[in-house]
DNA sequence: CCATATGTTAAAAG
DNA sequence: ACTTTTAACATATG
């Protein structure tokens, strides 16, 4: 259910938090910065960010994976950018914008309309707000993350990361996916092989393209790999179109006593990849 | 109190 | 040296 505060970002989340700072955050001069939280914004110390970005503003919004970063402008009348600034939602991050009058612009999809028990309203300081920009017309963009393990830093270094799982082909997934022996799901998970996939958009993956998570990937048939990167772009291109990876056919079915929606059979549970994972032992081989 | 958690990553293990 | 797995991270929730 849409706005279910558990949702955990995954690239179509990410996708969606892009797209709000592309719509609401660009162009909008930052006269404040609150980036205290030491721990989400490590390795930087207090104030080092603030002082980085005082006076710009934010210019684009991009993301590879669940990865995303925002260009910044040149001081005044400098043709010379700023430096990137980089997000990340860890398990439980979002990205909140206001209007000058502090309403809520974008991002509130998530909350479900509304801002829960941590005294978090549009335009305060609240509990969980991690990171914050303050622009010149009163507005405000927050990084707003109960778990905490989300991340802000200057001019990340993105380098380690695969091709995007919603852009990347079939050739390239199969010769990435093929240089290991672990089983496909931590192959999937692995953001250097192909970024973007999280625990969930893998289920629902190997779900759609039938086959079983444990299977080394060494062993994968090409007809195989070629189902993996049709289900990959399938599943991702509709949980961002639909608003969230938990959308996904699969995704309410994966528990306890629940049922694979194609065939009946009773979904199993284990671990695979480090991850509490659920398939359907009829179908998935 | 106990168990679980959908992200990343350093350290340990193989 | 390289690949794979595990544990830890900070915090919330049931």
């Amino acid at each position: 259910m849409p706005g279910r505060l558990t949702a955990v970002p995954e690239l179509p989340e990410v996708e969606s938090a892009r797209a709000t700072v592309e719509r609401a955050g660009l162009h909008r001069r930052i006269v404040q910065v609150d980036d205290t939280d030491t721990w989400e914004c490590r390795p930087h110390p207090p104030g080092e960010i603030r002082a980085a970005l005082l006076g710009r503003s934010l210019t684009g919004a991009f993301r590879r994976g669940k990865s995303m970063w925002c260009e910044t402008s040149g001081l005044g009348r400098s043709r010379t950018p700023g430096p990137v600034l980089g997000l990340h939602l860890g398990m439980s991050g979002r990205i909140l914008v206001t209007g000058p009058d502090g309403t809520l612009t974008e991002g509130g999809d998530w909350l479900g309309g509304r801002y829960g028990q941590g005294g978090e309203e549009p335009g305060r300081k609240a509990v969980w707000d991690r990171f914050t920009l303050t622009f010149a017309d009163g507005g405000t963009l927050r990084l707003f993350d109960k778990r905490r393990l989300g991340r802000v830093r200057l001019d990340p270094d993105t380098s380690a990361l695969g091709p995007d799982a919603e852009l990347v082909d079939a050739a390239e997934l199969a010769a990435r996916l093929r240089r290991g022996r672990s089983p496909v799901k931590a192959r999937l998970l692995d953001q250097s092989v192909v970024a973007g996939v999280g625990n969930l958009l893998a289920d629902e993956t190997l779900w759609q393209a039938r086959l079983s998570p444990r299977r080394p990937v060494d062993e994968l048939t090409d007809a195989e790999l070629d189902r993996l990167h049709d289900a990959l772009h399938t599943a991702t291109r509709a949980a961002i179109d639909q608003g969230g990876v938990h959308t996904g056919e699969v995704i309410p079915f994966r528990g306890a006593g629940r049922h694979c929606p194609r065939c009946g059979a009773e979904m199993v549970r284990d671990t695979v990849g480090g991850r509490t994972t659920w398939w359907c032992p009829a179908e998935q081989r």
